[in-house]
DNA sequence: TGACTATTAGAGTAGATACTCTAATAATGA
DNA sequence: TCATTATTAGAGTATCTACTCTAATAGTCA
């Protein structure tokens, strides 16, 4: 492997580990076993480091998030985006956790992310239509659907947040992985109250699968 | 004004307008005009000065979100509730920025906030069962209020961070105080689907009026 | 082979940063 | 008044951090 991509996958590693705020480019180049001369003459600064991870996360999600407009949706095809996209957001998850920092520091990085959260907006869109168009929800309004993707968006991007503050420790092993993806669990909700008779019960038992375990994450039930 | 007090007061100054990664001690102290070694004869250390910044946003919580068990809420008490929180969150802003680097060095804060949070989404809950109870919503199943409480949170709590990524300038500015505001219409949102015929119109008018002004945060409408 | 380019090592540096230490000054109270 | 405590100044420091510079080595291709 070519050491510009050795950078990056040891990068990645150590950012999502550590957090990015934590890594140095000499930890970096230590944990590589190459010098920080070397590191440098691939990369200008950390900074492109991180970009350079974030094109390879934004072409991660362009290659799945393909939703097709010339045909209804399934729910199994809603729940293939759905693991797909928590799957992602498993793999870069340092991006999103000091990500206004980022994006403080990056002109290029804020531009193509708000670019590139704009696109996914549109295209969690495009599955709550498919959907629709598939009578499996009740057609929301223009203004509906717009606030509904965005509510499934912020809830999306910060459930692993959540999950990191809502446990005793700090939980990073890999345990968090499949509680990750309890995240589907809180999207479905979102979902419920729109879902047709015909498709209630094949939804609603889906979504139970991915019930969060909340006794790892709750303390124990205290009368608040 | 004590010593004391001014430093924790610059400190939430500079902490909301430059990021608290952004603001190290000598900053504080020269802003106050004061030395290095008074602040740390005030405070032991950084994390001592932001968990008592964290003291001082919770008891602000704690002061207004008292959810009467009582009696059932009108949406007013609702408005006021949601009105109070986004105002709080907007004073103590620079906290839920760097929240999850903050938990990870400072296990005291950590234990607390995850305390705070339950103890939060207790109150979200009543709120809802006390609309519920008015017959302003359809009644949840408990763990379907449950969800819905976890993701009133979520969008309550990372509202911010999106309207920062997706400004195209970073937007620290006061026109945000009301944009930030537009974080009501999408919690409002959440509640769309479970309104009773009765209430419909009512909570959907004031919902109305927090409507976001896209135009602000989003790209001239381009042909996705 | 030899000239040229690409890659790498590693010592080094300017600037931060969080925090300490000592001594001076103010406030307090008997 | 004077002893004691609380507060403050400010110089100083160990450590870190991102990044640079030079020289050596490896690869390539005519």
């Amino acid at each position: 492997m070519k050491t510009r991509d050795r950078i990056l996958q040891t990068s990645l590693q150590l950012f999502n580990e550590q957090g990015e705020r934590n890594v140095t480019t000499n930890h970096i180049a230590a944990e590589l076993g190459i010098s920080p001369g070397n590191l440098y003459y691939h990369f200008r600064n950390k900074t492109d480091i991180i970009y350079s991870l974030f094109i390879q996360y934004r072409a991660l999600v362009d290659r799945y998030l393909r939703v097709p407009r010339d045909r209804t949706l399934t729910i199994e095809d809603q729940m293939f985006y759905l693991e797909s996209v928590f799957d992602g957001l498993w793999y870069y998850r340092f991006f999103h956790r000091d990500l206004e920092y980022l994006l403080t520091t990056d002109e290029r990085l804020r531009m193509d992310y708000r670019e590139f959260t704009f696109q996914c907006l549109t295209e969690v869109r495009a599955v709550l239509q498919g959907l629709e168009d598939a009578g499996i929800l009740h057609p929301h309004s223009d203004q509906e659907q717009e606030a509904m993707a965005l509510n499934v968006w912020l809830v999306v991007t910060n459930w692993m947040a959540f999950l990191k503050t809502a446990r005793a420790d700090g939980g990073n092993d890999a345990t968090s992985q499949q509680e990750l993806k309890q995240g589907i669990y809180q999207v479905l909700t979102l979902q419920l109250p729109y879902l047709t008779d015909s498709y209630y019960d094949q939804m609603a038992a889906i979504r139970e699968r991915y019930r969060p375990q909340l006794s790892r994450v709750q303390p124990e039930a205290e009368g608040s």
